[in-house]
DNA sequence: GAATTAATTGAACGTTTGTTTTATTAATTG
DNA sequence: CAATTAATAAAACAAACGTTCAATTAATTC
């Protein structure tokens, strides 16, 4: 046998990844096989090294993708005005929604790390550590306009980030809860563990303040 | 060769489990061999069945000691009182203490999951949920006492459980914070979270209202 | 329609895996 | 001090691993 009738490159590759990040992010990426993960295309293990060299070259691309992925969606999602509070709550939003949609690759992405070399960890830390800065200047930002109440910038970066992603953990699309309701829900708690201030909670304070000073 | 002078099978045992944790924790339950872990030890692979009769009984038990100890823990931290907020606050102390005093096991606990059989997760699990119920529970009073704000219990657990777990993906002991340090910054997010009321503020919303109502 | 290129199979490679078996020595017991 | 038990080493097992190679067929090009 060889070359299968209605046989595609661009196809196949596709499959491969597609089956790669089910099953890594179901087994561990040690624990999958290459000839597991080509039963799963529906074809033998020699075929997937037309694709990718090596089984860590083939997690390394799941990952930078993934990646280069969601600075991407940020890039887009990030508001053209700079209030704090909006640029927090787009970024939560569209961290949730990124995440929630690519449930699997999330999973391959913080569980497989340690499966890759020292080059190719560092490159795929590198767009991680990109990702996070950009929370972290919010909530500079915020702190200093007064707007956010933070104690501790990377701390608060920090948990804000395993909290938003922990959605992934227990969260199933077909469940009581929409994407909408959860994302709704994250954002308040993430609101009110920063402190933020909205414009209608600002004039509330401003209105005390005159209040008390009569 | 044979049995070994001073040789001794408790210290044995013990040697296998804090090397098991060690390195599962770094590379991936899948990615250690027995004979990399019995090379750890200063030991033959064949000495380590000994103690263990397969891989994943190991894994197994590192797990279930590692839920009961957690359990066991916050048995001995729980508060007499039941004041949701100083059994909140006692279960957050706790569950940040216990973790990084046990960074390595907290890693094998919430990655190898999958490297379990049925019935050996079945066992796991129903542990951690017990242990998630006790957070539940706190924030169930609280909301219903009217000291804590909470939309939804289930997802409320879920995201302070995630936040403060997170605290050893990149809490390292010798750098700027203490553990009491990075405790009292993730008291207060978890606090500020929960919209909860010390006593102090609840004079003061008291005293706000009065003052209005003049 | 012949020549070329793309896609895949099937078999094989040397290693490494978890585990078992048997022999051997150290420590303990009577 | 002999007998027994505890703790380990050494060697071997079949199975599975990632990867390579040559052969073969489908699709495309000229």
């Amino acid at each position: 046998m060889a070359r299968t009738a209605g046989s595609d490159g661009e196809k196949t590759e596709a499959a491969i990844r597609d089956a790669a990040v089910a099953l890594i992010a179901r087994h561990g990426f040690e624990a999958v096989t290459m000839r597991q993960l080509a039963a799963e295309v529906g074809v033998q293990a020699a075929a997937l090294y037309r694709y990718f060299p090596t089984k860590e070259d083939l997690l390394r691309t799941l990952m930078r993708e993934h990646m280069e992925g969601l600075l991407a969606a940020w890039e887009a999602a990030r508001p053209a005005n700079d209030d704090p509070v909006a640029r927090l709550t787009a970024f939560v939003s569209n961290h949730i929604r990124f995440h929630v949609e690519r449930r699997h690759a999330t999973h391959v992405s913080n569980m497989e790390l340690r499966s890759l070399s020292r080059d190719n960890l560092t490159a795929i830390l590198k767009l991680r550590t990109a990702y996070e800065k950009e929370l972290r200047s919010i909530l500079r930002d915020g702190a200093e306009a007064g707007v956010l109440e933070v104690d501790d910038t990377g701390l608060t970066a920090m948990a804000i980030i395993q909290m938003i992603t922990g959605v992934i953990v227990w969260f199933r699309p077909d469940e009581r809860l929409s994407v909408d309701e959860v994302t709704a829900t994250y954002l308040a708690m993430t609101m009110r563990l920063t402190g933020a201030r909205t414009k209608t909670e600002e004039r509330h304070v401003r209105q005390d303040a005159e209040l008390r000073a009569r």
